[in-house]
DNA sequence: GACCTTAGTTTACAACTGTAATCGTTTTTA
DNA sequence: TAAAAACGATTACAGTTGTAAACTAAGGTC
């Protein structure tokens, strides 16, 4: 099978994503009120990053009449998870306990936040190791086991 | 005062800066030899990084006799903050706490990791509302506040 | 002392990003 | 029906990023 090359999605254009994420299915129009208002985009700027999207196939563009109706390809969970492991990926697994715990404490949470990670919390006791493999290349962390 | 303008770390720069992190001082040899070995990086390659960081802040550069003692500008920790922060900038205050229960359930811990977790979570329990409040601009976020 | 290695600097260049104007059609409106 | 508005497509263009070769100066080697 080929390789598959990882398209990504740049910040400004996740900003045309959560306006479609949140209404489901969103005229060109829809987007570019919301993001005129919020970014200050000219409305051709709106126009480049849906047509970047669709391109990447990130965005659905289901033609109704003489334009398109855009429906998200990918969910914005899946879209969070993947943002959240390129940035794991990026640090020594050895590191991802504390850049949690630092996240965590930063963060704004309600008490139902606070049990559903208590909940997580609770289920990652059972399966915790004594310590954590180094995923990184010798020299590139300090962990001793180099 | 002048706006502060956010010169940004890219991903290839922040490979440079794992190796000079992990050993706290480098000269430009150490890091192109941790880096030929795990990415392939033609020594050029390196060396077009590290001027780059150099230019911007990232990495301090002391000199020793024709060569140059590079040290970071920057901690690791604040590094990974400045990450995780940029990413949480990109979703909706009231996501939060379900992608840190995700990255948390994903990520690989120790007994110790979760026990700092488990004190930060005891901590915000304590503070938790009961309510987020959305961060998002209208037609962008599902909350029904808006 | 003539050459090779090494380190830093300069230059290169294509792809990706941010930001947008313009063009060509179609649709709406006066 | 003629002008105006709307929409997608094309083009533009500078700055960033990844990837690297070439150049230059200093140091070490035979």
């Amino acid at each position: 099978m080929a390789v598959e090359e990882k398209v990504e999605m740049t910040t400004s254009e996740r900003e045309i994503m959560r306006v479609v994420w949140t209404l489901g299915e969103a005229t060109s129009k829809d987007i570019i009120d919301v993001l005129e208002a919020k970014k200050e985009w000219k409305p051709a700027t709106a126009k480049t990053f849906i047509g970047r999207l669709v391109k990447k196939g990130f965005l659905l563009a289901e033609p109704e009449g003489n334009k398109y109706i855009y429906s998200a390809a990918i969910s914005e969970e899946d879209s969070v998870k993947t943002a959240a492991h390129r940035l794991f990926d990026q640090i020594c697994h050895k590191q991802a306990g504390k850049t949690i715990a630092d996240m965590l404490s930063e963060a704004p949470l309600s008490h139902q936040d606070v049990e559903l990670i208590q909940q997580v919390l609770n289920d990652k006791k059972k399966h915790a190791v004594d310590e954590v493999a180094c995923n990184c290349v010798p020299g590139q962390c300090k962990c001793s086991t180099h």
